[in-house]
Parts: C-alpha cells; sequence; structure tokens
DNA sequence: GGCTGTGAAAGCTTTCACAGCT
DNA sequence: AGCTGTGAAAGCTTTCACAGCC
C-alpha cells in the first residue's frame, strides 16, 4: 500500500477526551447564540475550562476540524461534536424513582439543547402512580418492560433509594437498555457490555471535605485539586 | 540524621485515591452494619466494585492499615478512611437556589453517614424566602455573606440556573468559602485556592449516548467503557 | 504573523507479580 | 497457607514545543 487511504477520523477516542466533548459543546453552542462564527482554542479553553494544548489535542481525536492561523468554525465544530456524541440522534429516556430527585430531572428542561427524550417515568409507589409530572403519567414500576420496549427507551436512570437501585437495574439489563445513569448511593453490578455511570452527592462532598482539611490543617502546601476549574 | 523519623502516613495522597476513598467508606460501613468484623481486600474491593489491586494500593497511600494473612480490620478502617477524608468533624454547607433540585438536595438525609450538615438554605425568589424546607426557614440570598459569617459555612452548593450561578460562586468565595458543589451547567471562574466541583445531569447523558452509539453503530468492537462498574 | 495539529516528554494511574509478614 | 504492601511494568493523560499551513 503506497498512499495511506484517507481516514483522517480515528474511532476510539480517549475517554479523557470523550468526557469533555459535552463541555466544549456546550461553549461553543454559548458563542454560537451569541452569533460568533469562529474561534480560537484559546479561547475555546478558556471558555471551557481547560488548557488550549488540551483542547487542540482533545479535538485533534475527531478530525481537522480547524484552519491554521484563523480557527475553528463554531457552527462546524457543534455539529461535528454533536454527531460524534450520538446526538444527532434522540435518545428515550426512562426514569425509575419519581421521589424530589426524579421530579427535579424530569422538570430539567435543557438536556444539554437535545438529544434526549424523557419517555416515561416510573415509580414502585402505587399513590404515586397516575400523577403527572413533567407532562407524563407516572407509571408503576411492574411496567418497566413494556414501557422500554414500547417507548424504544435506551437510557436508564435510576432515582430509586438505594435498596431499590440493583433490581431496577437488573431490570433495566434484561429489558434490553445499556446504558443506566445512577443516583442511588450503591455500586450497581451489570454484565459485561452494559455502560453505568454514577452521580453521587455524598461522595463529591466527601471529596471537597477531603480537600478542605487539607488547605485548615496541612497548610502552607498548595492545594493539590484546586483551581481546576480556571481562575 | 541515621533513623528516618517515623513518618508513615504519606502526605499527598493520589487524586485517583481520594475519588475512590468515599466508595470505600460507604462499602466498609455497610459490612460494618451486618457486624462484619474483618475483610479481604479482595472481598472489600468486589464490594466496591474494582480491583483487589487498586484497593490494596489506595489503601496503601493512608498507611499499614491490615493484617497480612488476615485482611482489614472493618471499624479501624472506617475510621482511618473518616478521618483521612476529614468527616470527624462537621462540615456546614449552605445550598443556593431551592428550586426541585435544590429541595431534593435538602431533604436527602443520608449525608454518606454523617460529618455534614445542611447550615442555611438560600434563594433569590421573594416568594421562595420564609418558606420551610427540610426544618430550615429559606432566606434571601442578600444574606448570604451573613449566613456564611454565622453559621460556619465551609462549603457552598450552587443549584441555581446556570445565569446565575457565577455570581453566587463568586460571592460565596467572597465570603471565605472555597469548597464549592456546583450544579448549574456553566464552567465557574474563582480564585486559585477554591476547589470547584462539578456534577451535571446532561454532561453524563452525553457520555452515555456517545458510548450507546459505538455499541450501535461501531458494533463487534468491545465497548470501551462497559464493565467498569463491575460484573 | 497567527494558530492548528502533533510527535515527544513528563506525569499520573492501573495492573502485575511477588517478597514479606502473620 | 494466606493475604497485604509494594517495586516495576504497562497504559493512559497531560503538557511542551514546534513544524506546517493559512
Amino acid at each position: 500500500m503506497i498512499s495511506r487511504p484517507p481516514r483522517p477520523r480515528d474511532r476510539g477516542i480517549p475517554e479523557a477526551t470523550v468526557a469533555r466533548l459535552p463541555i466544549y459543546l456546550r461553549a461553543l453552542q454559548s458563542l454560537e447564540d451569541r452569533g460568533t462564527l469562529t474561534v480560537s482554542s484559546e479561547d475555546l479553553a478558556s471558555a471551557a475550562g481547560v488548557n488550549s494544548a488540551k483542547l487542540r489535542k482533545d479535538l485533534s481525536h475527531l478530525g481537522s476540524y480547524g484552519t491554521r492561523g484563523v480557527g475553528y468554525e463554531v457552527q462546524y465544530l457543534v455539529y461535528q461534536i454533536s454527531r460524534e456524541l450520538g446526538l444527532t440522534q434522540d435518545w428515550a429516556v426512562a426514569i425509575v424513582g419519581i421521589g424530589n430527585l426524579g421530579r427535579a430531572l424530569a422538570n430539567y428542561g435543557g438536556f444539554g439543547t437535545r438529544g434526549f427524550r424523557i419517555a416515561a417515568l416510573l415509580d414502585a409507589d402505587p399513590d404515586m402512580v397516575g400523577q403527572n409530572v413533567a407532562s407524563l403519567d407516572v407509571r408503576h414500576i411492574d411496567n418497566l418492560e413494556e414501557v422500554v420496549r414500547s417507548k424504544g427507551v435506551s437510557i436508564g436512570v435510576i432515582t430509586t433509594p438505594g435498596a431499590s437501585a440493583q433490581g431496577v437495574a437488573t431490570r433495566f439489563v434484561e429489558a434490553g437498555v445499556s446504558s443506566i445513569l445512577n443516583f442511588a448511593p450503591v455500586v450497581l453490578s451489570v454484565p459485561d457490555g452494559v455502560d453505568v455511570r454514577k452521580v453521587d452527592l455524598s461522595i463529591e462532598l466527601q471529596i471537597l471535605a477531603f480537600h478542605a482539611q487539607r488547605r485548615a490543617d496541612g497548610d502552607g502546601r498548595a492545594p493539590e485539586r484546586a483551581g481546576l476549574e480556571l481562575t
């Protein structure tokens, strides 16, 4: 083979990069709203709270979407990142556990400028069932499998108490949902090939407490994690 | 200097380790509740959803708290991790933005088995002020500085809309709060030495969507991020 | 002249595999 | 015999610094 076939976009984007693409996307959308046409890596990086070398390296994994001497075209980059993240299609989301948090999520309209649609709300409490939350009727958890099938749910959100979370996760997986966002404070066991992400308030507070304590007693030492979110 | 002074606990725990200590702590507390006295790295690791080499390496940064041939004493390790995380003292937390999410957090009682106390709830909406949420009277945001001082708040939680978040963060910092947990979908700018952690629903969903799309079209390739939460 | 894209270096994290203690 | 604690290897992420293009 003499001339390499044109394969500019390398499948296999580093996980650390994937985790930052949504942040870049948000910064770009806000630039777009303000009518900005192009942006340099320096400016976009600063809007996203990272340094420009990291931003350029990250974007280079998607392809060569910038212009040397100029920068990145905002709209074009918004589209490329959206496509890479799979936001050009709509993902149906089901939320299980309609307590305070479930309700908060259901009502949280701005799902990162589209890409997601809340398709169903489920709860185990019979008193909850039938209530209208965010323009959806809460259904009983017994209907999980049926709802997943009929609504084409591919992402499950778990906002139940910890004790119920594993059971819900298992039912999601058996119903064919292989992306789960877990707010319950437990470690979920799922088969290989299922992607679980966890959001945990008390873990975040504990990490903050660790650093706060360092600042307080260690003193003099530079706080290790500070300044991560830019100055 | 001939004999090294005994400094077994190395200050400077890797950030990746710090982020896992709360998970180990939770697993240990659940073992404690069940009356388990000792646990091997293998069993604790599996309860925490990590592998045992990682767990042992992590714990080795705190000190040598295990017994070869036996394992770790559950209660002792709970205490050591709690102390390392700064949970032997009580941290006063203020929540700003008492919408659905703020209320959900205020009512979320089980703050990782203590270490934190919700000391104040603040909101900009006059209709909100005075309402009683989770046994606290919601106060107006104008009182932020006064509340931080009088209640000794050291951790600020921001659950406002994105547009207000930066202003609140700045006021927190100026009032002397240097640990912030941000739920608003914006990148906060804070001075060096201030620790900001971010929790962002739509970012998590977007990362899930990325992997889901990979599984769907890439097909045949092993899903990169799957299996992270153990099988 | 300005700014992207990228090899190479540096730093950090995970995993291996086993010495060392009980 | 069993299980921890840890050097060393492997893998991943960030940062540097500059060649290459506009």
